[in-house]
DNA sequence: TGTTGTTACGGGATCCGTAAGCATG
DNA sequence: CATGCTTACGGATCCCGTAACAACA
């Protein structure tokens, strides 16, 4: 079965069909497109694009998948926003911010977190905003 | 947005209603059913199940995320499997082994591999398997 | 010859199972 | 008190970006 991250990447190919506007609209770089198109292709044995380093286009059993799973894909991502939607309760902002040493100033407004496992903290803080935002 | 490991992990806990059962279909620890549950619902904040030690049920998100995405998801998985059947020309049985020393007995089917990286070798496979196969 | 897709490689995050903890009926 | 969900922890895997490489027009 595919990924979260191999679905996108294939939808987003399959209508751009180019891997540098591909990585620029999923926010990675065209290195993790290459390969995330390659490996399902390796794993399957079924190629799903046919590409140059001029052309990228869509093999027959590509486009078979992709009018396959466009569709179900927009539902599911819109039950997750419309569950997300109607769960939430309040709206409103939310100023966060990441302090690298101890003895900061202190701040007036939002959370504060020690920089402990920032980058964690701050995906973590990513995911979260995302999927209650319904944008990047 | 779900990922497909917690996907299948819900759509399964909403119809077992029991973490034992659905770690035993997805061929997982219950521990991690429990984690991969509790994910999205801290990441959204939205409890997606309603669970003491002795019951389990689904919340009113929960059962409309269910309804949304159940139909939706089976519509990518048979798109999937229909891509995988169509692609594949020939059909047949295949052997493997993994040998464990250099100078093993000399084997009179399937492929052989040297067990270097058996592990990623043995993983890769069962991944093909189980995508040529449609079954686990 | 420049643009675009691919391969190599190292680092960080995450998934996973085992084992211990805890709570419900 | 026993079943069953959760938390703690260590290890393997995988995702990701940077950089070097390859190939097509």
């Amino acid at each position: 079965m595919l990924e979260r991250h191999e679905v996108e990447a294939f939808l987003t190919l399959a209508e751009e069909l180019h891997f540098g506007r591909t990585a620029e609209r999923l926010r990675v770089s065209t290195a993790r497109i290459s390969q995330t198109i390659a490996k399902p292709e390796r794993r399957t044995g079924i190629p799903l694009f046919e590409r140059t380093s001029r052309r990228v286009e869509l093999t027959a059993a590509g486009r078979r998948l992709y009018e396959g799973v466009r569709p179900a894909w927009d539902q599911i991502t819109g039950a997750f926003e419309q569950a997300v939607a109607s769960g939430r309760g309040l709206t409103g902002t939310l100023r966060v911010a990441f302090v690298p040493f101890e003895d900061a100033p202190p701040l007036r407004w939002g959370l504060l977190w020690r920089a402990d496992n920032a980058t964690a903290r701050l995906r973590a803080f990513a995911e979260a905003a995302h999927d209650l935002a319904g944008t990047a």
